[in-house]
DNA sequence: TATCCTTACGGAATTCGTAAGCATG
DNA sequence: CATGCTTACGAATTCCGTAAGGATA
């Protein structure tokens, strides 16, 4: 047995056993790739996956049972590396961040740049994705940690930690009639075209959700990830825009006007979540705690020490 | 890095640092085995041992880090290895249990004799030896579980489950004085010379404890392993014997007579304990649960596969 | 001076990549 | 017939053991 047969036992079920892919991704050839399967599979004296004919189409159940063992050695030799990577150095390395575009645009920079001025020779990558994306970067070990206010809790191997809540509020034209309006009623808005964020993206499942109990359908005219594409389109009449109330900044936005809407929609929470059983550099924790203070330090070594 | 390189930091901590020692438990030679560290030590960028001279002393705080990683990572290519061969068959393999001499002559028989009942194609080894070698053997994955009334909880790493409760007992021969007392104490056991079990074996704790809590001192003039040998010389006669119950068969040990002493000495609960992180063969767990009817079974699991 | 580690080097074993062949959707 | 896996074989690399040398209790 050797971490090679176990990177490989690793990869082709992330390539859906495709091994063609699995020796591209490991840079390697294919034929080496089907031997070490084969004789992997030889010395513990199990088959590992479904084949029909020459091709394989799955895990077989003790493939099922062995592959979380095969991840957590493979994840176990990179903490290795990363902790010998923190004795060598406290000062340098890299962090990498998955996260949604909300998130890097409006809440991280602060934080990113008080993290900077302590540790300014790490190097930062800053992924962007969906909800979805964000989990498989953590459960890959792509990213080191992850923020987003949608579901982080879908996968038991991820951590996830509350980092803060905000709400959405309303943006409309200068010259709107709900200008003029006193109090703001989920009516009031549904009554008009709305512009708000992807289905899974910055809390609009709660925005849904608040409509879909006063039994209201408004008419959701455009959809968009960022809600820099949503005040564009609510800034030539499109509609009113539903955003994240952090995303509207009076000092530029002068087109459009915010109508708070605290009491419209529920809370909303943004999450930061580390993979389970991954080391997490030192300078990985203090980001972490930057984003979230009250967040438990020993509750986030736990879960980043154990399985 | 490979699991060579593994098993030999493992291997040196385990050998207190003498690498020719580790050279010859591992089957090697030694050149090999000091290439093999540096190479280690040269690729993650972090020295593990602190050298004095061209001797190693012990660990550096990175290796003190680094090692139980390398623990888990050994320990889990063994679970890999066991739960394929749990799938190749249910009903053959090897089942090592480490034990008290007391536990393997008078607890055990009934048990092994069920277990291979069950499952005749196992193969049963006992180890025998006191609880710090027995915590040893499992911490060191020779034996699966582990069976002992003393300290098995000493190690964090191992978890350990009431199997069942016993009391001392006292032995006379025939004709002793003892024999007419009708309540028996602690006072009327102590006005003789007594013959028991050596310190850390199988209750003796408990028995110390009790004599010194009613301040008494009586005079151990013979102490041992077994109580095969304790009943041998209390039958010549040499002083009276404290034994496990269990111990006394009145078929068989004729010349002497058992006389209860619940009430004098705290009752002693006997554990079986595992290893966290290793994984149970079905059949090993069928054993524990033999040994222990009302262990939690779900903890038995969790235990065996969490760290 | 005996123990223990390192360096050096040649051979053994393993691993890897290329080329060719075969099965399947 | 293109995709995907296997077999075969030679090259490259890694691993291992022996022999010799040096440091330390």
């Amino acid at each position: 047995m050797n971490f090679q047969q176990l990177r490989i036992i690793r990869e082709a079920v992330r390539q859906d056993f495709n091994l063609t892919e699995v020796a591209n991704a490991l840079f390697t050839s294919q034929p080496g790739v089907s031997k070490h399967i084969r004789d992997l599979e030889e010395e513990i004296g199990v088959e590992l996956f479904i084949r029909k004919g020459k091709r394989l189409l799955g895990l077989t159940p003790p493939g099922k049972e062995l592959v979380p063992v095969v991840e957590r050695i493979l994840r176990d030799t990179q903490n290795l590396k990363t902790i010998a990577d923190q004795f060598a150095s406290n000062e340098h390395g890299n962090l990498t961040i998955a996260t949604t575009h909300t998130q890097a645009r409006y809440a991280l920079p602060e934080v990113i740049k008080q993290f900077k001025q302590r540790y300014p020779k790490v190097h930062l990558t800053l992924h962007q994705g969906g909800p979805t994306e964000i989990a498989e970067m953590l459960v890959q070990g792509i990213a080191d940690v992850g923020i987003a206010t949608e579901v982080l809790h879908v996968s038991p191997a991820l951590a996830a930690f509350p980092s803060y809540s905000w709400h959405h509020a309303v943006i409309v034209p200068h010259d709107h009639p709900l200008n003029a309006v006193q109090d703001l009623t989920l009516e009031a808005i549904a009554a008009y075209p709305i512009i708000t964020y992807n289905e899974g993206y910055t809390g609009r499942a709660q925005i849904d959700r608040a409509f879909a109990q006063a039994d209201l359908h408004p008419d959701f005219v455009l959809s968009a990830i960022d809600a820099d594409v949503i005040k564009t389109y609510v800034e030539v009449g499109l509609g009113i825009g539903v955003i994240a109330s952090m995303a509207f900044n009076p000092a530029k936005d002068t087109g459009l006007k915010l109508l708070n809407a605290d009491h419209l929609f529920e809370k909303n929470t943004t999450y930061i979540a580390v993979h389970r059983g991954t080391f997490l550099r030192e300078y990985a924790h203090q980001f972490a705690l930057m984003l979230a203070p009250e967040i438990d330090e020993s509750a986030l070594r736990a879960a980043a020490e154990s399985v």
